[in-house]
DNA sequence: GCGAGTTTCTGTACGCGTATAGAAAGTAGC
DNA sequence: GCTACTTTCTATACGCGTACAGAAACTCGC
């Protein structure tokens, strides 16, 4: 029956917005509204929400995602680690917050070409590059395609540019869809490769793969196995997306 | 110092392949080489990694991979869970070996057309057919870009179509990873959308999102707002994977 | 037969995310 | 002041993956 009360469906939250804009209303009691509102009902929190991420986000700049643990942000902001889940539904929520924060202070809607299909381009390399900044978020953002209200502009972004290439509204959602999966895919498998190579030795697997390959019936992948490794290390996150736009405005 | 000892670096491993082909040389001691080759020294295996492996199918394919548990799979081969660790290096490569296994049992290496740029989107259709139907792939597909042994005759169809449309072999590399970002992108993403959904209700945080979009701001969503849904639910990728090789070819 | 060496297995323990139960600390009605 | 009600916080516990320390079971050289 009850149910974590944070963010939820029909949350009446008058005084602080969903967002979480550091400096700014800071939900202690001693600073109070003035008028007419009700008076909080119920036990008076001693840590908010926005003071939960914001050590959220001190812990991670300064030691890694890795050692961001619910317990340990606990300790960090004086409580215990059940008290967090008041104020965060779970984890990945937590995560999904930072990475929303992240997004937020990163993401600089100024600059993009007027041109419809450079700003598409734009948009889309913008969004990327932010996300590569932060090697955690392959946990995270395989959820929504739309990651966040922060990028959103970045979306309209896209999804207008195709529009103004001659594509109608359903294809240009399905433009924004091609574009967000193949950006999600890259981001995602370059972090994983990242970490396992930080991970340890781990001889990639690819190695030992590359090593037996039968010739006769994998030429290709035989005469390109010395340089496969020096290939993939290339950045052409770029060059990939250039075709990918290339072919959705080719469809008319 | 001591390190696992499985399928690492230059395991002299003389009988069994690290293939995980099922129904032959099971390890058992009873069953040993006729002629000259040196008993094995230390104490026998009680349980076989290809055990392992089967016993952890059975249990995802039966009750979901959420059922599998290192634990559980110990009891379930009648061993404790440490002892698998001498098996598989963690639970991540179980998963490997089990999504290995998967396509190697799904993956039909006939009737791929002849024409190059129709033999590249079947071979990619049919990895991402393969992948699509076991919904845990998320956990592993982060991983390698070419994700086993067995799927390397897709990968090389597809390089080798690239290369048969006139592109250099490296330009064909790069469209592998190109194609491989956008499907490992399009499995993730719905997967995880899936997971959401089955989890609970969660109102999938996007009618939030959605509901107080700035219509000045962003026209073209807020416009969008009410097909969203609707247009994200459609499985496009056929339609994406199109654009993406006229792309990639178009830039001869 | 017996120690040395090697591999495999068991037992115990840690830290993790978090479910659950209930105590604590306020307001509102009387 | 007292009782209800609501919200927030605390205590305890579970199952998870797995690190670490040794015991067990075999072969080999003597």
């Amino acid at each position: 029956m009850q149910q974590p009360p944070s963010s939820q469906s029909t949350d009446s939250q008058p005084p602080a917005s969903q967002s979480t804009d550091s400096q700014s209303t800071a939900s202690q009691p001693p600073a109070r509204r003035p008028a007419a509102a009700r008076k909080a009902t119920g036990r008076p929190p001693r840590i908010s929400r926005e003071e939960v991420v914001r050590t959220a986000r001190r812990i991670v700049d300064e030691e890694g995602v890795e050692r961001l643990t619910m317990r340990r942000l606990a300790t960090e902001v004086g409580s215990t680690p059940m008290a967090l889940y008041h104020h965060v539904r779970d984890k990945e929520e937590l995560l999904v917050l930072l990475l929303d924060d992240h997004a937020a202070r990163t993401l600089r809607p100024t600059g993009l070409p007027a041109e419809p299909r450079e700003r598409v381009l734009a948009a889309a390399a913008a969004i990327h590059e932010a996300l590569a900044a932060c090697p955690w978020i392959v946990e995270v953002l395989a959820g929504d395609s739309l990651l966040s209200a922060h990028s959103l502009w970045f979306v309209e972004q896209i999804v207008d540019g195709l529009v103004g290439c001659g594509l109608t509204p359903e294809r240009a959602v399905q433009g924004y869809r091609a574009i967000w999966y193949y950006t999600a895919g890259e981001l995602m498998v370059r972090a994983t490769a990242a970490r396992r190579r930080a991970a340890d030795d781990r001889p990639t697997h690819r190695q030992q793969v590359f090593a037996d390959l039968d010739p006769e019936r994998l030429p290709r992948l035989a005469g390109l196995a010395d340089r496969w490794s020096s290939l993939t290390a290339q950045d052409t996150y770029r060059d990939g997306l250039d075709a990918l736009v290339d072919g959705l405005l080719a469809a008319h």
